[in-house]
DNA sequence: TAGATTGTTAATCGATTAACAATC
DNA sequence: TAGATTGTTAATCGATTAACAATC
């Protein structure tokens, strides 16, 4: 174990080492080393194991990791052991589409409150939750604890909404919109923007088929 | 101009850049320097410079980047300036959102097919788009030069999806499921996936305060 | 004991940033 | 000309990988 400070990119790794660990427990697979865990994710083995070094000695020599041992501890430095509660702003079709990921996120990771500023849409109900109007963000923040923040709005309300959860005590923010957000040093903010992944992927494609392209006829309306 | 190989990171830029320098355009401005594009997009304007100068000397000493121009390299740069025709396979609540973001990804990069391998949803109109079976894959893909895939399917079909895609002629794949795809290496892969962005992001919460979590008494069936 | 695999140090590789001559 | 800003080289910083002693 050492106290150098922990970068992004290995923060980052931890919930796909998870991932992969609680499939190998639903297989009742006991133990796993470095070296499958690489190879079953694309990483270097030595990237691995120093990874998880950086939270303690979690490993056996000559044996490998324990792999229910190992679970708990990674979801303890994700704070995962803990109840986690979030907000999501924005019901359109994005924002319908992750509340449904609840099943997917635990028991401890929950969308408790989904709010919406465009008045028909509030008092709709979304997987049990009924949709609440943007003026009641900071009471509900409080009433249950909220600490992180999902944006599905617009790109032009995105930093308003921000701001908003942010004045609500909110203290990190996953933000689905195709801008920048400003925020305070200490609000930790992730961008999840697909339509840059999708441009970037654009990148990739090998230029000698670009006159391959068809015109498109699809049904239109 | 240089002829070094481009990292990922700063293909992962260029779309970012040409965010902002649409906004640019749309509120005519003419020219912009790499300071000011730095301080609204959280980056050095060092970096900004370049990364650009990987593709060409696209400023002018003295004065900065005119706008239109550099949106025009940019978007060749990323092959933006050609019809890139997209396939989506997964008719689920996130295909559906994804598949309204047409309008953002502007006229060039679109999806034209939904495809999913549950009967039922086979036949429904999305946004103007029949879900087809999986069947009809290849031939669609052909018919109308697909050259990238969107998996929007749950984890445990994801790999087999991204399978059928590539064998079907794809060449990239933006995949939305939990899990690491195997893919030949021509094949390009970004993953989006949310549930490893909001655990991550949970690691960077404040623990001073994990006995604030209260009790959530969400709407309840 | 022999084989396997960790944790960790040192080496390598790559990406970011600073600095500045060139020049508008 | 003086001020601004690029393109690029060199310096710095950080992340990944290799190598290996420790040990199960």
């Amino acid at each position: 174990m050492k106290s150098e400070k922990i970068s992004e990119a290995v923060v980052r790794r931890l919930p796909v080492y998870l991932r992969y660990l609680n499939e190998l427990q639903k297989r009742e697979v006991s133990t796993v080393s470095s070296q499958e865990l690489g190879q079953k994710l694309d990483l270097n083995p030595a990237q691995i194991r120093k990874d998880l070094a950086y939270f303690g000695d979690f490993g056996r020599k000559g044996i490998g990791y324990d792999v229910s041992y190992l679970i708990e501890k990674i979801r303890q430095i994700l704070k995962l052991d803990q109840k986690i509660n979030v907000a999501l702003v924005g019901a359109g079709n994005l924002g319908h589409a992750l509340s449904n990921y609840n099943a997917f996120l635990k028991d401890n990771m929950k969308i408790v409150a989904i709010f919406d500023s465009y008045s028909p849409k509030v008092g709709m109900k979304i997987n049990n939750l009924v949709v609440q109007p943007m003026e009641e963000l900071e009471k509900t923040v409080h009433e249950h604890g909220i600490r992180i923040g999902i944006i599905t709005v617009p790109d032009f309300e995105a930093q308003n909404v921000a701001n908003q959860l942010i004045a609500s005590g909110i203290e990190a923010i996953l933000n689905f919109a195709p801008t920048i957000l400003k925020a305070p040093a200490h609000i930790r903010i992730h961008t999840a923007d697909f339509t840059t992944d999708l441009q970037s992927l654009a990148y990739y494609l090998d230029n000698g088929k670009e006159d391959a392209a068809h015109d498109n006829n699809e049904v239109d309306g």
